[in-house]
DNA sequence: ACCTGAACACCGTTCAAGT
DNA sequence: ACCTGAACACCGTTCAAGT
């Protein structure tokens, strides 16, 4: 396991108030706590993060966390949700699809930019205020456009599991290995078995990165979602 | 964390030789490690699978393991191979879409039907030559109906996001807690800024089952795919 | 009140030794 | 050869005590 070896020896301590050696009280709040795990995760990858490095991070005893989150489930419920809370809802123009694409692209570019957080919530469901505020306007957009509030509710959860799926399964780093996997995988198959596979190897390997992949997905969704606003009208 | 309590007092041994109390050499097979290992899973949960535990369900110490994995991640990785070649093909027929529609509802069928495993391999790429089965025959459908090979690489790729995106964020166990988490959530809300959230609830609880959803969501992506279908004979 | 060291019950893995 | 106990460097969390 490669990683910090930075012994706990000095302790960072974010932008943290000027405390001499040891905090005596108040010093510290959910909000600051939260901003060191943040930042600690996109220093060092989410993997890393441990009650006693994210203590030490702050300068303070490890059971002091304890008293801000119940326990580290508590505490990465709070990371996620501020990290939705951080999004900017778009200004959102034009007709329904293009409202839709601009809400979506921008959510999975958000989910992006914290790669691997989202694995951190697969257990619960994520309703925080700050992820309603996407489904609300998810469901106000496809609604305006003639969907029922059982379809576009149904057509939203769609698109939410596209999107976490592609955040989850594709991350925006490491896509040369991705791609390099694919051939090797490739490489070592039986050849009479796989012809279209073997066919497509290229095409298999553009598709794993999320820049070409997760627009182009989405516009497929959209082409559903519009045929079935076609066969409504008529 | 609740879980298992019982010590690594009496060792269950699958169905294994009769060694007598240790075992000599050559009595165990990766094979065997992997079968005890999904079986592990199955009965408690893939949390609580850990090398000591799985060694002692083995009745072998916990060494013994890392000579036939090199390390836990490489035994996990031949879990959720040996899972993907479990899954049996179906017999495809009917039109371009129904065989389309069996493969996938399959491969969903047989994802759910060991919760949590497939969090197990978020990191890397899956591309065991079991998985590839799948999309050899997925890409075959597609070209047959008139698509590219980049097209059906790419509309493969969105289906297997959706797909494995509803098998880590839907499980199919405790419905009713993700339902009752809607609920919850939205009785939280500010009730001015979330009128649509606040008038499809329901609607939004039924769509956390994945019997409700899963297959809604990829007649979504089928409608795409036939709209594009229509677009190129046009 | 607010903070925290020591302790408990675990991990995965290295190493050197057992047979 | 094949197996494994002891040890190392970690975990999250409880508890009882410090100021």
């Amino acid at each position: 396991m490669p990683g910090i070896r930075e012994r706990q020896t000095s302790g960072v301590g974010l932008s943290a108030a000027s405390a001499p050696r040891r905090r005596k009280r108040g010093e510290l709040s959910r909000e600051q706590i939260i901003e060191a795990a943040l930042a600690f995760i996109d220093r060092h990858g989410v993997g890393e993060l441990s009650m006693r490095r994210l203590a030490a991070e702050l300068d303070a005893g490890t059971m002091t966390i304890y008293g801000y989150f119940r326990d580290k489930d508590e505490l990465l419920d709070a990371v996620v949700d501020a990290i939705s809370r951080q999004a900017p809802l778009p200004k959102l123009s034009g007709t329904w699809r293009e409202q839709l694409r601009q809400l979506v692209m921008r959510w999975n570019a958000n989910l992006n930019h914290h790669p691997g957080i989202v694995r951190l919530r697969l257990e619960r469901p994520i309703l925080s205020p700050g992820a309603l505020r996407i489904t609300e306007n998810g469901l106000r957009i496809l609604e305006d456009a003639g969907f029922t509030p059982a379809e576009a509710a149904q057509a939203f959860r769609t698109i939410f599991l596209y999107n976490f799926g592609s955040a989850v399964f594709n991350p925006p780093d490491r896509v040369p290995e991705a791609q390099q996997a694919v051939r090797v995988a490739a490489a070592a198959l039986p050849p009479d078995h796989y012809p279209r596979v073997l066919g497509a190897v290229d095409e298999m390997a553009e598709v794993m990165d999320p820049a070409m992949q997760f627009e182009r997905g989405l516009d497929l969704i959209l082409d559903g979602l519009e045929r079935r606003l076609e066969a409504k009208r008529r």
